[in-house]
RNA sequence: GGCCCCGUCGUCUAGUGGCCUAGGACGCCGCCCUCUCAAGGCGGAAGCGGCGGUUCGAACCCGCUCGGGGCUACCA
């Protein structure tokens, strides 16, 4: 085992989104590629937004997608008495420093900068408050925040894995929080901490926090001037068209990929491919493959839109590679979801396996079995299927002679090959079957015809043909 | 507004000065296969944001410009 240690730490504080997942992706598949530890950290620093739904949603997507964790999940909350620590040392060394603003008052300072053109940052009013001021401003009663002290002039640069050297003005950096007056530690600082004491090495996360990385290095280098991780910032999901991914476009939260019957092995494998790429030959892998190949340094600049056709085409791909037998015990809920958990288990097997080949989702493959499990009281067809079957040349003789060759004939696939009885009729299969697909599957589109009538069944095969008959005559 | 980051087909990407008349994948179009729908096979259209440099030579280097994104909180 190498001595790399990445960590995923989303906040919960909303759905684990697409953004989300990615970044526990490229952390879990760079530790797998160095061998060295996954850690999984909460950060639940801001109490009054972290709900615990919250946490058990992150816990559950990061277990569905098969991102085994090494070590946590680590609540922040739990720590809060070391990053008071940590931020009384600070104090202590003049780096941090107690701030009595109210949030009223900075508010209205705030606009009134902004109003006279200047960056609207804190202003440094209890930066340099001399002891007797600061015994004044306790004994008023006043809220009492730590700010870390950020130096007046010089630049805070480090050399980012993925976009090189970074680097910005202190000047265009004021004094931020460190400690809420209630007690609670801010991201800055709770990061800072936790990073220095999991000793992490390398932190891999979205290009939205790359300006506070200097904030929290510098949190860092005044508490242990010795070490600094690798950071690697990698660049944002976008929704369609390049502008900023949400709820407009679709899905962002990973459950409802989940739900929509999307295989977990699929989305990391797209995800993978969202900003990174070998994009040479065979584009389907498995976790392991990806690992293997997987480098923060290659990852790209730019940001990456979302595309679900891709999604949807690379899911296809891992349904069609997946053992029936995996299948269908990821198929098997969808089903269940509708028809109840006494399924068939044979019959579904058999129903999955003529779906794999077809499918490019999971609730795709059970829309297309459905017709297996109904019954005939909750059988129906499709309304556009039926006005094809009502078009279709000389339909009564064509099911009439169905009728009279299913009640009849051995209950073999091949003497179900419906094929035999076009000829006399003078019909072609693709003009004629559709509307017996549409009789017997409620869709002229579906499941190969001849397997499956065999597993429907004789009984309910002429039933469904004799309703369709009836429905037709009643017209 | 200020600061920071980014810019190759519609989309994901390969590409780090000559191998690029820019390669692959999804999607799209056409053909083949076919009991429907798919899947599969074959073929096709489609791109270096713009302008100036540097160089014998630029998708690759530099400048400007335009466009996109992020941050600017007692969110993370």
């Amino acid at each position: 085992m190498s001595d790399v240690r990445v960590r995923f730490s989303p906040a919960p504080t909303g759905f684990m989104h697409l953004g989300n997942a990615r970044t526990a992706v490229f952390n879990w598949l760079y530790a797998r590629h160095t061998g060295g530890t996954f850690v999984l950290r909460i950060e639940d620093t801001d109490v009054t937004r972290s709900t615990s739904e919250a946490e058990e949603q992150i816990q559950n997507v990061v277990r569905w997608l098969g991102l085994d964790v090494d070590e946590g999940p680590f609540l922040q909350s739990s720590r809060f008495d070391r990053h008071r620590a940590a931020a009384a040392e600070l104090v202590a060394a003049g780096n941090a420093y107690e701030c009595f603003c109210t949030k009223e008052e900075l508010d209205e300072r705030a606009r009134a900068m902004q109003a006279s053109g200047l960056p609207p940052g804190y202003d440094g009013a209890c930066r340099d408050l001399d002891p007797a001021t600061r015994e004044l401003r306790r004994s008023e009663g006043r809220p009492v925040t730590l700010r870390f002290r950020t130096p007046t002039e010089g630049r805070s640069s480090f050399v980012d894995a993925v976009r090189g050297e970074v680097s910005v003005a202190w000047s265009t950096v004021a004094d931020f929080v460190l400690i809420r007056p209630d007690g609670s530690p801010v991201f800055y600082l709770a990061n800072a901490v936790d990073d220095l004491d999991m000793r992490i090495t390398h932190v891999i996360r979205g290009e939205d926090l790359i300006d506070s990385t200097h904030r929290v290095l510098a949190i860092r280098r005044a508490l242990d001037p010795n070490r600094q991780p690798v950071y690697a910032h990698c660049p944002l999901i976008l929704g369609p068209g390049g502008a900023k991914l949400s709820k407009r476009h679709g899905a962002v939260s990973v459950e409802e990929y989940r739900d929509a019957g999307y295989l977990p092995q699929a989305m990391v494998n797209y995800l993978a491919f969202l900003g990174w790429g070998i994009a040479d030959g065979n584009e389907i892998m498995s976790g392991a493959e990806l690992a293997s190949r997987f480098d923060i340094v290659d990852v790209n600049h730019a940001g990456a839109a979302f595309d679900i056709q891709k999604l949807e085409w690379m899911n296809g791909e891992h349904i069609r590679m997946l053992p029936l037998d995996d299948l269908v015990v990821a198929v098997r809920p969808f089903v269940a979801k509708t028809f109840g958990e006494s399924l068939n288990a044979e019959l579904l097997r058999a129903a999955v396996e003529l779906a794999q080949s077809r499918a490019t989702t999971l609730v795709h493959i059970a829309e297309q079995c459905a017709f297996l499990f109904a019954t005939d009281d909750v059988f129906t067809i499709n309304e556009a299927s039926w006005e094809k079957l009502v078009a279709t040349d000389k339909i009564e003789d064509l099911l009439a002679a169905v009728i009279t060759h299913c009640e009849t004939c051995a209950w073999t696939i091949a003497d179900l090959d419906l094929r035999r009885l076009l000829d006399p009729l003078e019909l072609k299969p693709r003009k004629a079957l559709p509307a017996i697909y549409t009789a017997i599957e409620g869709s002229h589109t579906g499941l190969p015809l001849f397997e499956s009538i065999f597993l429907v069944g004789r009984e309910r095969t002429v039933a469904r043909l004799k309703a369709a008959r009836d429905r037709l005559a009643q017209r």
